[in-house]
DNA sequence: AAAGGCATTTGATCTACATCAAAAAGTTAT
DNA sequence: ATAACTTTTTGATGTAGATCAAATGCCTTT
């Protein structure tokens, strides 16, 4: 177990040693190249993904046969589908590697057996995701309903400084749900 | 304390007796008229409401002075700013009822001592956040992200059916980031 | 270096929805 | 009932950003 995952869970919230030792020997590491699928639309997820190195995109597939991006997530980052993780249904989203990744995975078993076993754990997953998703998706809903085209491109360029380097301007134009076209001018300054 | 509020407490996740006396007896019960707020932008959320009757907006006032709504909640939800409440800072938004109200208050402190004190508070802390947060505000992105003006007043509809009767066709627009006019002809049938 | 395959840019139109303005309908107070 | 609001509707016009189409630039592979 790399130092820096320990770190990391340790950041969330404080564990106890003999707990964060039980939680991270369930963890699988894995080593896969771009393009490959964590997870794929229709399948139930039972995983939380740590992000060690690297970047996926979560995306769904719309009525016309065009994939739609709804998040990216990168290095030092939790990555679920939750909704899919929380009912065990089928997802909607795919989520998909955009770079060679180093990710830690996180049975599902292992979270909902942790949860019932140690208190300590209960307040650690509170803690994550408070700090991992709710801060995360509240931004998502404000930009989304307040900010225009310009505005959502700024805002994500602030927030995610390396993501204009990293991906693709037809992927991020769908996360930001502007069309390439008008993305591309954007970026040129009109 | 009404047994209606208890028995919406205990369908989240089955406290024991104890712990939900603990928990229930720290409610304020709150009788309020309309128009009052629950909260005000720039003060820092102290509570979780328990809607038992009634009509709660959220709004923020933009730069140009134009308040827009970003929720609504009605009896038998939950209600607070998460965003504040979580880290305790100065809230961006307004709680305000559109109806006269019978709401519980439960206080920020209650939720962190127990938390604490009890595993099984815990457990039923993480159920409400995932029952009550997380579904509805992914559906919320996902309305924002690929629904038109059309589509979304539809989605919301279906949703909570008697938010067209109880709410202003002015404060649905700006909920659904639609301006009055067009909603009006959407409602009209073009 | 040439050829093929993507990703990005540029230009010309089109459209969903906003904005502005005013009329009509509904509500509340005198 | 009448006046004075407030909310909703209707009509005319404006615009951000989509869509369509083609050109350009950029990697690969040979």
């Amino acid at each position: 177990m790399d130092t820096d995952v320990t770190e990391f869970i340790q950041g969330v919230w404080e564990l106890p040693k003999e707990v964060l030792e039980e939680f991270c020997k369930s963890f699988q590491l894995l080593d896969i190249p771009k393009d490959y699928f964590l997870l794929r639309e229709g399948k139930v997820c039972k995983h939380i993904w740590v992000i060690h190195r690297g970047l996926v995109r979560h995306f769904y597939t719309d009525e016309k046969g065009k994939e739609r991006n709804t998040w990216f997530s990168a290095e030092y980052s939790f990555t679920s589908n939750v909704i899919s993780l929380l009912n065990q249904n089928a997802s909607r989203e795919s989520i998909q590697l955009l770079e060679d990744s180093i990710i830690y995975a996180i049975p599902q078993a292992t979270i909902t057996a942790l949860q019932q076993k140690h208190h300590s754990f209960c307040r650690w997953y509170i803690k994550m995701l408070e700090s991992f998703y709710f801060a995360q998706i509240d931004q998502r809903v404000d930009e989304l309903q307040f900010l225009n085209a310009t505005e959502r491109y700024h805002n994500l360029l602030e927030r995610a400084p390396t993501f204009s380097r990293r991906i693709s301007l037809g992927n991020i134009s769908s996360y930001l749900n502007i069309s390439q076209e008008t993305l591309s001018r954007i970026r040129s300054g009109k």
